[in-house]
DNA sequence: CTGAAAGCGCTTACAG
DNA sequence: CTGAAAGCGCTTACAG
């Protein structure tokens, strides 16, 4: 049988509420009785029940996620997940608020930031956009002794929090490898399309992408970045003017979202049929596209991973035990459409 | 606040005990009563506390893993997972007992499956052989209330538990249009290699390797198949021999493990450098292959993810909740060099 | 600075 | 067939 307070408080010759103010570091307790205790628990081998604590405490793990709003199809996943999550929150002990905000807009993200109540809530997720006002807002939660963890596009600058997303260089070298490795030999030209190249991850992506085609396929050059806002329309014409313009191209990689926008434009004439084609983000557009032969590859972050793992992240570090590290480790995932999930 | 059994006792004018025994479906309450107390539950909404519950009960999750001995690295990457997952499992009232059998030997596994004491194990996974033998043990223990699931290796023929691990035909489809992407229009000759064609996932791999190949990639012609019995110096020797046999091989899949002996076949002529190589789950030798050229694609499943899966799906068949699939599901991993976890 | 007692949401003998 | 009381492993006022 696994030891319990009453064994530590037994063995410590002390009562069960000195034992729990030491469990709990609390103030006020005489330090040779902390050392008693300290001595009980480690001769014992005692490992404090968390169910146990959280239903004695009434704990409820007060989340809030902060995500992009518009129509940006990875960030409407996202919020989708959230509400499975929150549909099996009350299981957990967890409450969750959903924050949505406007997409590439420091200012109202950090106002969305100061408006979390520190007294109730204990762990903040959220889609980081740089700025100095987001990282002042983020160090006052610090401060403050909310847990933090960015999702899907870090904040370098403040180092506080636990990261859950991908490595976006890493993922657009894989990008870069599978387009060199697809078209083959043949020399051509590489559009290359963006939501902003305001955005930390697609500023990412590009450059691990640049980096693998200059460096091994000396075949390909990459054109400049066009930018389509993440917009179906604005990625449309933006597509379309570039392809237009540019007869040599023979692969496309987008970087961004609007992949509806790009299928549009890519469905207009058969002859772009032949390009390779690499886009992020599994959608039930981007899936068609793959079924269908208009798109070659797609790169995906499981967006209902990353929830539950910053759900799981939080309340690891409320509780402040460990973090499963192979567990809570974003994939970067390549989908052919052979293994659609 | 949520309702608890006492809302519920009080709404029902019934006492707790009644509740508890309406809630488990215990025999012998009136069915009057019964209807009493599941309206009151239904009219409040009321949803069971699994966690206080299982304080209570001081539930122990009993479960038995069945493995594969052997020098497979993926079957000791499985066991090294769970010695991980075991390491935290007290927490989560769990005990998990690891058994090691021969690997390809269904009798031996059925003695295993036999020896599992249905009075005090609730649950079992399996790394599933198929034979008549196991598929009685697997209905022994279905019969007698032991939930079981099939890991990594599926029982078809046992449809009373679930599986977790991946779709293989897919898997050997995205090999195959890897290799065929790889290769690029040049013909040539395709060297296969599988542990043993007795084993259901390498057949179901080939199966789907050659599907692709034929109808998609013409210029390509697989050989037959060369067993390397999943060992190192034997697929060493299976593939040397093969490879020098044929001067027009220009792409090799193996869908088995034996990596290490495939990895020094490939080093022993530098010409072997232009194939285009894929090979199944990561390791320390699979990573380094990747990451000197000499592979160019590894597909994975996670061990890690299965062996956590397998876990929580038989708590949850054991408690009678829902498995969320998102989670639980096992993806068709593609690793190139640049996406390395 | 420390302890006795009640309580979190369940389940379990035991008694009737 | 049903209920009162104690207990699972913790925490929390409250009293001293």
């Amino acid at each position: 049988m696994r030891p319990t307070v009453h064994d530590v408080a037994e063995a410590a010759g002390v009562s069960l509420a000195t034992v729990d103010r030491v469990l709990n570091r609390r103030a006020g307790v005489r330090s040779t009785t902390v050392a008693k205790v300290e001595a009980a628990i480690s001769r014992l081998g005692y490992v404090r029940d968390i169910s146990a604590a959280n239903l004695a405490k009434q704990r409820i793990y007060r989340l809030v996620f902060i995500i992009p709003d518009g129509s940006n199809s990875f960030m409407r996943r996202l919020e989708n997940e959230l509400e499975q999550v929150k549909l099996r929150s009350a299981l957990n002990r967890t409450d969750i608020t959903v924050l949505k905000v406007p997409a590439f807009d420091g200012a109202a993200l950090a106002r969305a930031l100061e408006s979390i109540d520190s007294k109730t809530i204990s762990g903040v997720a959220v889609v980081a956009t740089e700025s100095p006002m987001v990282r002042e807002a983020l160090a006052r939660l610090h401060r403050e002794n909310v847990h933090v963890v960015t999702l899907v596009s870090d904040a370098p600058a403040f180092k506080r929090g636990d990261y859950v997303g991908v490595n976006n260089v890493a993922a657009g070298r894989t990008a870069a490898t599978l387009m060199g490795r697809f078209v083959g030999r043949r020399p051509g030209k590489l559009a290359l399309v963006a939501g902003s190249m305001l955005v930390r991850d697609h500023v990412e992506r590009r450059m691990g992408f640049e980096q693998v085609i200059t460096a091994e396929f000396p075949n390909l050059t990459c054109l400049p970045v066009v930018e389509g806002r993440d917009d179906a329309a604005t990625a449309r014409e933006a597509v379309a003017a570039c392809l237009s313009r540019e007869p040599e191209i023979v692969g496309l990689y987008n970087m961004g979202a609007g992949n509806r926008g790009l299928i549009d434009a890519l469905s207009a004439d058969r002859a772009y049929a032949e390009l390779t084609v690499i886009a992020h983000e599994l959608s039930d557009h981007s899936r068609r596209a793959l079924r269908d032969g208009l798109f070659d590859a797609v790169i995906n972050q499981d967006a209902g991973h990353e929830v539950r793992s910053a759900v799981r992240i939080l309340q690891a570090r409320i509780d402040g035990t460990a973090v499963i590290d192979g567990q809570e480790s974003i994939r970067i995932e390549i989908y052919l459409r052979d293994n659609l999930p």
